[in-house]
DNA sequence: TGTACATCAGTGAACGCGCGTTCACTGATGTAC
DNA sequence: TGTACATCAGTGAACGCGCGTTCACTGATGTAC
């Protein structure tokens, strides 16, 4: 990125990123094309020449989301014993980290269209990492109880953190919090063996 | 609730239903002061002479939704041992049958006002009757790892069915989901006890 | 029982707002010669 | 190396939309006499 002459060189990259930075200031609802284009420096039509239309910009910043999300898990160690907590509060940060962003991830379907190609591929690879990562082969541990359940409660989590519906200070009790679902999903995984 | 002339007799009630009708068909983002009005076919100034603005009266149409929570909890039994997902299965048919108003009552605070004193007095009953249900006093259950817990897996269950980001047909799976976190909760207490 | 009147719920037009999107255009760019 | 030109990224004005809110008003109601 350089020059801001009549040609930016690289705007659907700029495009992304304000959406990305506004995301975090007014939420979701409060990304728009205009928006976005204000804040570049750039006329409001601008956009059109990168993006079909607002859901697509959005289900590009979505993308990017996923990105994210993946590079971030992709180091952690993959030791089932341990790594269902620790994959929490991973999952647990990034959400912190880029509320807005999650929101629009995991969020209603309003605003982004997970028929888009980029989007889905991005976000199946950050979702089959994060099960691969948890020990389970990727393709049906959305239908076990055990990673349901682990997935519910921390997104719950999130939600409930990001819309102040819970006390604050609560950060050091994340880990006992998340460790509480590893007896009965141990339990579980036993009774499945017999 | 009679008479289409020019008084309504009822205006505030009809306009709260509105909402509640609207809420289920299009989301929160959906309900607009103008869209309620024409529903209950009245003017678009109307609504003005029962509530001072758009988020009084969403926050009145929330008020509803925990008196009718609060309804939905009361008959349950209070016994700890089977209540946890009895309770779980109850909260989650409610937000099946009123996902807009649940968003609404669980969501981001950005249509509501939880200082209204409506508001905030049914919201604290119904959470307040929750934990009693789930043999908890009250006023700390909101601080103990075990009730975050059960409330985040709830939720976030809710959210990821609501926003279909889980597979459907997993109604009938939902009790083994739920009863996962009891061997972690009863776990955590008997330490506690020590 | 009948009438004058105060009340105030509901009207309709208007305000200003930000939005997504379209369209004819313009002017910077890089390429072909 | 210099020039003509095609390309197409970005412009700016305009479209129609629905929104929240205000305001002077009107007319149905119920009460006081």
């Amino acid at each position: 990125m350089q020059a801001r002459g009549y040609h930016h060189r690289d705007l659907r990259t700029a495009l992304i990123e304000a959406g990305l930075a506004l995301l975090e200031c007014e939420g979701p609802g409060g990304v728009s094309l205009r928006a976005v284009a204000r804040q570049v420096g750039v006329s409001q039509a601008a956009p059109y020449a990168h993006f079909h239309g607002k859901r697509e910009l959005m289900s590009a910043i979505a993308t990017v989301g996923f990105s994210r999300l993946r590079d971030l898990i992709a180091p952690l160690a993959s030791d089932p014993a341990r790594s269902l907590s620790d994959l929490g509060l991973a999952y647990l940060d990034f959400a912190k980290v880029n509320p807005g962003l999650y929101r629009l991830m995991f969020g209603s379907d309003e605003h982004i269209d997970m028929r888009n190609e980029h989007l889905s591929t991005a976000s199946r690879q950050a979702l089959e990492l994060l099960a691969v990562k948890a020990g389970r082969n990727g393709s049906d541990a959305i239908r076990d109880p055990g990673p349901i359940a682990a997935w519910s409660l921390v997104h719950g989590l999130v939600m409930l953190l990001m819309d102040e519906k819970l006390p604050s200070g609560l950060d050091q009790s994340m880990p006992a919090i998340l460790r509480l679902l590893e007896p009965g999903i141990a339990e579980h995984v036993k009774e499945g063996e017999l």
